[in-house]
DNA sequence: GAGGAAAATGACAACAATTAACACAAGGCT
DNA sequence: AGCCTTGTGTTAATTGTTGTCATTTTCCTC
């Protein structure tokens, strides 16, 4: 079976670096859920069993189990962002320079969900934070609406 | 077995008059729930699980399943709030008078919650949904962070 | 105060999202 | 290439929540 990477044709990738350096491994199926974030374009917000179907229609199988344990793993090395738009599970989206912080109106109906950035909500966390004490993570504003269609 | 009200002693509740004008009933279940979060005090971000486990030890017996079903209704009457602040389900907590409309500033270790208002957060959501035409339902803004007992 | 239709409850099964366990496979250092 | 450790797939288990259904309760009418 043809391997992505040989030991001849080591790929100095920035998810291959990020990993060697904490004693973690460069897999196929990792490359190939990261892949399929970066092919498909900023602003699109997956959840695990969208990863799972999208891989296996690309015929690159990778079992849902491995999917939830990568998903975790590209969060944890700040390569995704975990969102909690609605019902039904969390979604992923790519963290990248052309994807800067921002926040999410979401259509209840039918989930359509628009993204906004906004400077003063950012605020907002970081004073609230700094006030009691908190050590800042991240500060996400969800706004719940009714879309257009969905009126 | 005594009832709550019995027909000689018709108690028009804010919440009897609620539930009365669409065809739904009153019932002690509803009524033990309600006034766990009056009791507990505003600022109390209890589970489903958590409201049966103070319902049983208060030997005020209600079911898990008719605890889901309350919390549900009294969101849908807007009495009750549902937050998704952390892992492990959602969370209810009371809408009063003397508890506006907030945020909240979650640790990601113990759980501790604190709140805040913010009066931009607020208008940033209306904004956003505005631009898009969306019919503006709810915004809510949470901040992770790490409390100072955790770091 | 009964009688009865409609709604609600409790017990339990089913579900959906996620995680755990574990035998086997594969990555990466030497 | 060989070895050690990490990662994967399969499957079972957990968790939070909803569905089913027989029984009970509310509340409207007389
Ligand atoms: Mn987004
Ligand atoms: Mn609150
Ligand atoms: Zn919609
Ligand atoms: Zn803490």
């Amino acid at each position: 079976m043809l391997s992505f990477s040989s030991q001849y044709n080591v790929i100095t990738s920035p998810l291959g670096d990020g990993l060697h350096k904490d004693g973690k491994r460069l897999t196929p199926q990792r490359l190939k859920v990261l892949n399929l974030f970066e092919n498909i374009g900023s602003g699109k917000h997956l959840s695990a069993e969208e990863v799972h179907e999208k891989l296996v229609k690309s015929s690159s199988k990778v079992s849902l189990a491995t999917i939830y344990r990568t998903l975790r793993l590209l969060v944890q090395m700040g390569l995704l962002h975990e969102l909690e738009l609605s019902e039904g599970g969390h979604r992923y989206e790519l963290l990248s320079n052309d994807n800067p912080d921002h926040h999410h109106l979401i259509c209840i109906r039918c989930g359509r969900t628009e993204e906004f950035e906004n400077e003063e909500v950012l605020k907002a966390g970081k004073v609230a934070a700094k006030i009691n004490g908190f050590k800042l993570i991240e500060s996400s504003l969800n706004v719940r609406a009714i879309c257009p269609n969905c009126i």
